[in-house]
DNA sequence: TGGCGCGGATTGTGATCACAAAGTGGCGCG
DNA sequence: CGCGCCACTTTGTGATCACAATCCGCGCCA
């Protein structure tokens, strides 16, 4: 209805827009899952241009699709673009871990052991979502670290795309014998290790690739 | 107006990104300046509507920056924001190349001569937007034969962060002593030499960001 | 029984409008 | 002469509407 506000309030496409955004990283939205614009509007009580919006900008990183007929829907990445994806995160995240430690003091670390619990609660307790939802907590609290908006942005519009399918993936493999680079990153950044970590962390997302490799042979 | 076309119009929405897309790839949108939607509708003959659309979009890929006001201008970039795209660059360029070699033949390989010599030209012309137009759509026809659209997003989206930049910097130094790094690509694609290849990429963008880092101290 | 065409319902697109916040320039006061 | 305040203008936001293309399901025909 009107201009944007510097108080607290977010305008009307920015909520629709964090709202979806984590509904996706969620996988509360289901690959292949469509939506309307009508019915993202309504569903929370705005109309349909913020609705579209915030749909656009979602389409924009590819955490959305539209087919050729303007119709919106959740993707459903193959395995050649899972491949892709999980390439690019294994060349963009070492490069954020590494930039992250010589900033990483004993406050932090002990900040990412929290999340790492967290991350091993929920695998333990079978909670696909939460483990998801945790582990990305962990990996975006280290990177945030490095101060690194541009290359922070590249891996999460991949996030985008990988977490709906991880979510599946960890659902239907309850949680097998994983190991945990997690600690050994921590460790790495403990001991400023660089070298370590980098291994640490492209280990950490090479497993999850190979995960999602197998499960969808 | 109406719903999405399957014949060859495309949406206005469309049409307004890609001028606004190509404007700024072509730095013919100076960074710092600023855009305002009214602007860009009556521009080309929208409403506001489809211009805000395009906008947005670009936002998303970071090509326009909002500021919190709402107010749209061309990003400027400063050192930090570079040096991370560049890297950004140099970690997945090299992948694209590797991936299209298996499937670089004589004609691609052929192709990719001809417009090696359109940037040659450009440079020796001592053109700062023709040269950038044509290194790009070098880098561009070599990176398509990956078949990798996920990664080629990625990188698209930092060139066109990157690219206003690029045609100041070139339009400054002029053209120097510039290493071709793009002939030494195209002997190690002949040779199937992957490692060489590889290198060869990552030397040409960091070519580039050495340029830049001196351009802007 | 199975495919096909047609008509209504659904849906994205784009234009227009009202509104409020931010920006801008000039006038007046110190 | 300089600085701050106020009114006007510019600008982004969001709602609503008309329209056309697509989608979907029912019924008909082979």
């Amino acid at each position: 209805m009107n201009a944007p506000r510097l108080d607290g309030q977010v305008p009307a496409h920015e909520a629709v827009y964090r709202a979806l955004r984590a509904q996706i990283l969620d996988g509360a939205l289901a690959p292949g899952a469509s939506l309307t614009l009508r019915g993202v509007a309504e569903g929370l009580g705005v109309s349909m241009t913020p609705a579209r919006e915030a749909v656009r900008r979602l389409v924009a990183e590819r955490a959305l699709m539209m087919t050729d007929t303007g119709r919106v829907q959740v993707p459903l990445p193959d395995a050649a673009a899972l491949d892709e994806l999980f390439r690019a995160r294994s060349l963009l995240e070492p490069e954020l871990a590494l930039r992250a430690l010589p900033r990483a003091d004993k406050a932090l670390i002990a900040d990412l052991r929290a999340l790492d619990d967290r991350v091993e609660d929920r695998l333990a307790a079978g909670d696909a979502g939460g483990y998801v939802r945790a582990n990305n907590a962990f990996h975006a609290a280290l990177y945030a670290r490095a101060q690194a908006p541009a290359l922070m942005a590249l891996v999460e519009s991949v996030w985008l795309q990988t977490s709906p399918v991880m979510r599946r993936v960890y659902g239907r493999i309850g949680t097998g014998a994983l190991v945990d680079y997690h600690e050994a990153a921590l460790d790495a950044l403990a001991a400023r290790d660089a070298a370590a970590l980098a291994s640490a962390i492209r280990s950490d997302v090479e497993q999850g690739a190979a995960l999602v490799r197998e499960a969808t042979a």
